[in-house]
DNA sequence: ATGAAAGCGCTAACAC
DNA sequence: GTGTTAGCGCTTTCAT
């Protein structure tokens, strides 16, 4: 086992109580003890355990994570500006992938709960119910998801889709299909709500797809369906789909963004990579994470289009 | 506060050992009495606080996973099989992401080992002096380095790095460039060592140029130096480089494979998702995290080429 | 300004 | 098979 506080002491010939102030309450003690003290416990390597401090401050110093699947260029990113931001306010972020499964999400949250200060949830595909027997256990914040009376850090999906779709009309098109993502997304139900919305008002048919996998396989796999509903553009659930139709398009010999224009959303880095032009709408997913100082955590992020790839249309 | 082991032995009636028990060693209470107990737990919502048990075993159930970049795909991958392997054996991860920095990196190490059993270092960039420091702190294993004495996951990137010489060489390339990533990564110094070794034999010419970034913009500005060489052929540092290799290749009207064989390394999901053939040395990511009887987890995997993408070359 | 002592929630001897 | 008790490493009254 380690070093404790109690050789600390010894070391430095105080009670644990002084060492122990020494470290999170400096200016309680005299100023030559707290050197001593600081020195003493550097040369032994001394950290405090936070796991002991954590069990009678009731803090932990620890914040819980959970997406559904970190391999997701989207989610990854989260996670980056998550555990930034966590180091900034000396936490550590706990991990945990659900798998895409909601029957898992809501066994890790139960899981973490003890132990973490507060946890957020990734778009979170558990039912409501699920999510209501959660709050209590722990802190909650979700991200993408609008749950009653639940904290949220929400992305004005229903916008992005407006702008897309009208984007899309102002060059031209007519028809336009969108590939839905998985059932239980939020944000994939409020782009349909803002797709259905602007849909009159820019004079255009929407031909709704899906459910898909929200993967590169699930954008192959749409894109054979969009063809043969004959659509010049098409509206993917997010980038990783968007590639993914991209690629069936060209295996088919079909011309982007000549014969159709495809746009995704997310705007993950991926999205800049792709040969074929793929118009984007940009999610602020590392504001998201900052402090509300700089972006307006309880309230809506919104999305924008991505400046490098300025739009192709077809 | 949350429901504790009190609370639970007053409500079954019976003391905290007796509860503690019910839930660490099961058939060492009455089947009845345990059966009691677990019921009043569920109903209370009791769940042992892990940090308070872990206090007293010595052992946390934490493992610590640090990673030079959780965006970078290669990593988000091992990630997912870091936290898919922790759940199995009732482990929860702490991430840390070191944002590609040696200091952060040995940092956080330090942070994290008071509250977990050890701590998975993947690609560390530190210096061995560092590293060596952390030792005897916690328990650890590196991922694709090797350093005294250390245990540690290691795929063959030297082996790796001949079997794409030699295809290529076997396809008729004699000039092939090759585009270093990290000056600290170790992989990267193996496969240089491999390239070295194999050279010869091959009877190709190595063009070494770098280092870049492990980055898309990294492949993107090493294909410049790459053309200016004439070189046929390219072997990038990763997948992230390969594809802005591809990228950039695709800007100046270079045809792939036709004029320019590409080459990458990990066989990121995203290598299937590119436009032009890119060939990739797979590596065994995801078995890395396995249990030793699936995989041999002190000695080293071994890359091969990817089966979907079949060998294109020039 | 500093020390002694009482726990935080839990497990592990050690009794019975 | 079950209860009692002594800590794990730390913070925090309460004294001094």
């Amino acid at each position: 086992m380690a070093v404790t506080i109690h050789e600390v002491a010894k070391g430095a010939d105080v009670s644990v109580s002084t060492v122990s102030r020494a470290f999170t309450m400096p200016d309680m003690v005299n100023a030559a003890t707290r050197r001593k003290v600081l020195q003493v416990a550097e040369e032994l390597g001394y950290q405090p355990n936070r796991a002991a401090r954590g069990l009678v401050t009731g803090k932990t110093g620890n914040i819980g994570v959970v997406v559904p699947d970190v391999a997701n260029p989207f989610f990854s990113a989260m996670l980056k500006g998550c555990t930034a931001r966590a180091r900034e306010v000396r936490h550590v972020v706990f991990l945990a992938d659900a798998a895409e499964d909601p029957r898992v999400e809501a066994e890790v949250v139960g899981a973490m709960a003890k132990q973490v200060d507060g946890v957020v949830l990734c778009s979170p595909r558990m039912d409501p119910d699920h999510l209501q027997r959660l709050v209590g256990t722990t802190p909650l914040v979700l991200i993408n998801r609008d749950e009653a009376g639940l904290p949220a850090v929400l992305m004005d999906s229903a916008d992005g889709a407006r702008q897309a779709l009208e984007h899309l009309s102002a060059l031209g098109h007519r028809r336009i299909a969108h590939l839905a993502g998985p059932p239980a997304s939020w944000a994939g139900e409020e782009r349909l709500r803002g797709l259905r919305a602007a849909a009159p008002a820019c004079d255009v048919e929407t031909i709704e797809l899906g459910p898909f996998p929200p993967t590169f396989q699930g954008g192959v796999q749409a894109a054979d369906l969009a063809l043969a509903r004959g659509v010049t553009a098409i509206l993917a659930f997010n980038d990783l789909m968007a590639v993914g139709v991209l690629n069936r398009l060209a295996a088919r010999g079909v011309a982007v963004p000549t014969d159709i224009s495809v746009v995704g959303f997310d705007d993950i880095e991926m999205s800049s990579m792709t040969t074929a032009p793929l118009t984007t709408v940009r999610m602020p997913m590392e504001a998201a994470a900052a402090p509300p100082s700089t972006c307006c955590s309880t309230g809506s992020t919104h999305p924008s289009s991505r400046a490098p790839t300025p739009p192709t249309g077809g």
